[in-house]
DNA sequence: CGGTAATTTGACGCTAGTCAATTCATGTGG
DNA sequence: CCACATGAATTGACTAGCGTCAAATTACCG
């Protein structure tokens, strides 16, 4: 992909220093938004300030990478993002895909170094917390970390989920299940479920999915072969839902 | 396998009512032990008796069933426990191996419903903690949140871990890894590491690895002609610890 | 000691990986 | 606005590794 790699210095992001801004109050996620919560919450002075709705910033931006001291976790408001680690063999690993509404870093819980580096798929705006504040949050009240653990077991069963789809799946049904997994966040997040747009290259679905590039291609033009997808580049559209599930369900 | 699988009934267990058991007094995983750490806290008098070091239990016995209401997070003592999910489609999916001092149910956090079933391998003993006991716990001071996270932040990681292991391997660097993960954990638990005795049956272990069983097999074969591993049943010695690791990292 | 389940071993086929070539998309500079 | 360059995506041919089926052997338990 060859991505200009440009950093993401938590200074400077044009956040406001107290108050809420203003870009909440507008933003359609708030009900699924951890951040805006921390504002709301009766926790709201200790807090004040701590959320930061950051401008747009491109995409091929680092968030942070392995081995850089955790300093915060993030949520994403627009736009697309992937994790990655770096195994000891020096092989790359896609750990995830991260949409509107997903909270970012929790595979570095409590953790003194971030175990995964994550950049930007296209541009994107994002909130940063500090991993301390958050923490206290958690601590502040019942429905604090009632919404935090809430977001914790997201991401403990999207890396289950990614875990049993390479246990006994075929290429077909892993893709298949790929498509519905995105769709049924869009879904989840308010957006079109049916018209998917891939921002990630067909080398990170592989290696997020265990495969190779070429079996994803393949795999793309048997579904459509099938009538079940429509396949123009990186967007895709789903044309039988149920269709799709079955496979992603059948094969062994 | 064929397990009787007896149903395990969290009262009647032998906890004593008030006060700390004499039997944590003497474990030897005090340490890394955080029901213990429960009664040791600050938070003594609101948690006395939540933590109860049940009596052993008998191989097959079922801690909970995917879909019950979820009551308690659990601690292994003694022993070993697997878990494991069954898909939509019926497919058994073995997500894990519980040694003394893991944490069993945080898949199940903040969920209604347990998302697996648990199942003692052998003759063991743990520690049953009430879910809302815990989540209050770790809201009452920054070390019981601290300690609470750890724990699932090892989850989390064991996660990834089998996660990254079915992404690029093979079968021997699957089994190797297998072999390796179990040794870590058991030295980390103050046990000899180079005598693994694997509880599980090899088609537990197939699952776990996304291989078939005859492939477990072969593995254990090769592995063993190479002179790195002994194999006896389920006792298996790791002759050569560096070439395992080697083999564990190597191909592709 | 017998019966059952677990494990091992063997033979074979299929799926997906690899290598290689081609087409397509994207973005750049004239 | 077009030609070109570069990388992404697709397609094809071939191969290796693992799954599957089946049989033999071993371990386990009453």
């Amino acid at each position: 992909m060859e991505m200009e790699q440009r950093e993401f210095g938590g200074e400077g992001n044009g956040a406001p220093a107290g108050g809420r801004n203003l870009a909440c109050d507008m933003c359609r996620l708030r009900q699924s938004c951890l951040p805006d919560h921390l504002n709301d919450d009766a926790t709201r002075h200790t807090l004040l300030g701590l959320v930061q709705p950051g401008v747009p910033m491109p995409r091929g931006t680092v968030l942070y990478r392995q081995g850089e001291p955790r300093r915060s976790f993030y949520f994403v408001r627009t736009g697309s993002a992937k994790s990655f680690q770096i195994d000891e063999y020096g092989r790359e690993n896609i750990m995830g895909f991260y949409l509107p509404t997903d909270m970012i870093g929790v595979a570095s819980l409590e953790q003194a170094d971030y175990a995964e580096s994550v950049v930007l798929l296209e541009r994107s705006t994002l909130c940063e917390v500090p991993a301390e504040a958050l923490a206290t949050a958690a601590r502040s009240s019942e429905s604090m970390q009632h919404r935090f653990f809430t977001k914790m077991a997201q991401s403990f069963a999207a890396e289950r989920h990614a875990r049993v789809r390479l246990h006994h799946a075929s290429a077909d049904e892993r893709v298949a299940d790929f498509l519905l997994e995105l769709s049924q966040r869009l879904h989840a997040a308010g957006r079109v479920e049916s018209a998917l747009y891939l921002s990630m290259s067909r080398y990170d679905i592989a290696n997020y999915l265990g495969l190779a590039a070429e079996t994803i291609s393949r795999a793309f033009g048997r579904l459509q072969e099938s009538g079940v997808i429509a396949v123009k580049g990186k967007a895709i559209d789903i044309l039988e839902g149920p269709a799709l599930r079955a496979i992603a369900v059948r094969n062994g």
